[in-house]
DNA sequence: ACAGGCAATATTGTCAACGTTTTTGTCAAC
DNA sequence: GTTGACAAAAACGTTGACAATATTGCCTGT
């Protein structure tokens, strides 16, 4: 059930959407990467024109970019976008986690509590795929909990974009944040302490962010000129 | 030049996307209208194919509706969505604005006081069309002073749907913000002024939520259960 | 006369084929 | 030996037709 899914309305697409998204945090595709269209077609059983349409739902989610008459490939954001993209994230996360201390009821503390626990059974049973699923779906399920629609929209974006740029931008290969941050920042809310809650989820995005190489050198993979020429 | 154009790639699709939410928010187009793809294509001039990208497009961004097999209406948010939209709006405004402050230069100032010289004299020569553009088109400019790619896409949605809640909720029919209040907010920005700049966009935003009727006897136009009963 | 089901119509969803643009490989001229 | 243009191939964009689905009007049975 991935939460990727932004209008459940064909499943084909959804299913060619995820499918994308889940190679590429995984890295099995490298950003650049070009995406043809017939070959997307065959490899997932389904017509072009459905390709289309997933391919057109990732050019908005930031995952793919789509040039006219060249085709589709992976996205490669810049370090300047990086920076941007976390930025931006922890700030409505930031938001997010203040709406939410405001009117937790212990239901809600309950089904977090819960799904932190999913992560960490994830974890320890090394399901690298459910890890990230989990970790994404966490931060949704407090934006769902808030209660904004269009933060919800607005932080799925964000959170595809920055799985990308993680995936990007990780020099080690453990990318998925673990789920003791994630329990930290449940404890707080479930305290209704703001600033505490807060404090976690910024430090919560730091960690991730930290733990990529945005220097200077890190050019995107297939910049072409960027990566030959000294990033002229 | 629409500032709808989100990415410049077919000018047919765009022009479909502007001609539908200048249609709304202009009120020819009242929410809850069915959108009939051939009828669309008829009118523009244009291929299926092409009404139905636009109609993605615009669905994306939260101006239409789209049902599987039922095909496409105007969308008809709610109170509390339109709250929210508001809400939402005024966070990123304020941010926008703040970002802004810090590094506003002297040039920056004059292209906005040009564009607010520009929509004083859309104002005086009552060319409402050039209203509602440049008064969108203002926020849009802020955003792109502001240097946030990612700030820029979500304001950019979020003044779609504020626009389509302002056409759907005013009751008075001079609905474009006056320039005064935006030309108050560039001279605050550009004295770096930045406590002044958040009062004046605060001032600005709550001025046009609350020049709309939110009671909820005014429910959505064409919501027929609603409309016709009670709210039942 | 009314309710329920059935068929006709209208509208959207899907697909396969065609035209256009870009890319790449080749060849001749300098 | 290199450069430039040209042609062949591949990939994308577009079109039109066909199938699936929802709506509407009608008809029959009670």
């Amino acid at each position: 059930m991935p939460w990727l899914a932004q209008t459940p309305k064909n499943a084909v697409v959804n299913e060619i959407c995820d499918r994308i998204w889940l190679a590429v945090v995984q890295r099995t595709l490298r950003p650049g990467t070009r995406l043809k269209e017939e070959d997307l077609a065959e490899i997932f059983g389904a017509t072009r024109a459905r390709v289309r349409q997933a391919l057109a739902l990732l050019e908005q989610d930031g995952l793919v970019t789509l040039s006219p008459n060249r085709g589709a490939c992976i996205a490669e954001p810049g370090i300047e976008e990086a920076r941007d993209a976390f930025a931006t994230r922890l700030h409505v996360e930031q938001r997010l986690v203040t709406r939410l201390c405001g009117k937790i009821t212990p239901a809600q503390v309950a089904t977090l509590r819960t799904h932190v626990a999913r992560e960490r059974a994830a974890h320890q049973a090394a399901d690298s795929e459910a890890m990230i699923r989990l970790s994404g779906e966490f931060h949704m399920l407090i934006a769902t909990l808030a209660e904004g629609e269009l933060l919800h929209r607005i932080l799925r974006t964000l959170t595809i974009r920055t799985s990308l740029i993680t995936a990007m931008y990780q020099a080690k290969a453990a990318q998925t944040c673990g789920p003791d941050e994630h329990g930290r920042i449940v404890d707080a809310i479930a305290a209704h302490d703001e600033v505490a809650a807060i404090a976690e989820m910024t430090h919560h995005m730091q960690h991730l962010e930290a733990e990529l190489d945005l220097s200077d050198r890190a050019q995107p993979t297939s910049g072409l000129r960027k990566a030959l020429l000294g990033r002229g």
